[in-house]
DNA sequence: ATTAAAAACAATAATAATTATCATTATTTG
DNA sequence: CAAATAATGATAATTATTATTGTTTTTAAT
């Protein structure tokens, strides 16, 4: 099945190109619906996934969150703020990670390190009660 | 609400720190059967969920696959392999793989690495067509 | 430009994993 | 033992995601 263009993957990648909160499916729908008023929740799904496979954009699964996608491929590491549910980019020397661990049952593909806590933006605005 | 003790709980919690496979909830689902054949597989969701939150198990999200529990609750990381789909732990120096990232957009509680890949195992049987 | 073939679409049904509800049972405490 | 309440089993509901299907776009060839 050779690939085809479509508008509609065209304005997910571009939506999650210039943007460096990585969103989930539900955030890109919301988003690309301005411009294509009736493009399907699954057209959405769809492309990010296949995305994905072909390596043009990151899937990020982390914890009880839906899935985020990432479109930047290099390796690297995330954070997820469990307030405001933001995926934020961490940089990480996999050479010194790799460097610190012990032996693996066998061979790694690939290697998620996510980081969980609370962003300095949210952990700024307390409003307590 | 103060907790009271259960069979049932205690059999999930027995099953789980008797094997070093770390269970999916299905699992431990129909493993726990064999001693109380109308658990209801609520009750074991129920209940992984209550003593992660409580931090007496670790609740481990990888990837697409459902949710694995481990006993171990010590700092650790995991590896998936893809074809069995088992979790294995693995030994990681946190201080060296904090030592190795750029600066965090938060403070973190947790941080997870979890390698995806094949294991030794499911590597040696290769059964080609 | 027309048209035929294939891929992508919108709408929606289906699935999988997990959580919530609720009436009944088990555990604790007096 | 009896009252109070947490835990259970059964099942409904929810959430995130994937599959299906009939229609529309895109591509390539006339």
């Amino acid at each position: 099945m050779q690939k085809k263009y479509s508008r509609q993957r065209e304005a997910i990648k571009r939506y999650l190109t210039g943007n460096d909160t990585h969103p989930t499916a539900d955030e890109v729908y919301y988003q690309v619906r301005q411009e294509y008023p009736n493009i399907s929740l699954a057209t959405v799904y769809r492309n990010l996934h296949q995305m994905s496979e072909d390596g043009e954009i990151r899937r990020i699964c982390c914890g009880s969150d839906p899935d985020h996608y990432d479109f930047r491929t290099e390796e690297h590491g995330h954070f997820l703020c469990g307030k405001c549910h933001r995926v934020f980019d961490v940089m990480i020397d996999y050479e010194k990670v790799a460097a610190s661990h012990g032996p693996l049952p066998g061979t790694a593909g690939s290697c998620e390190i996510i980081y969980y806590g609370t962003c300095s933006a949210c952990a700024g605005d307390r409003n307590r009660p």
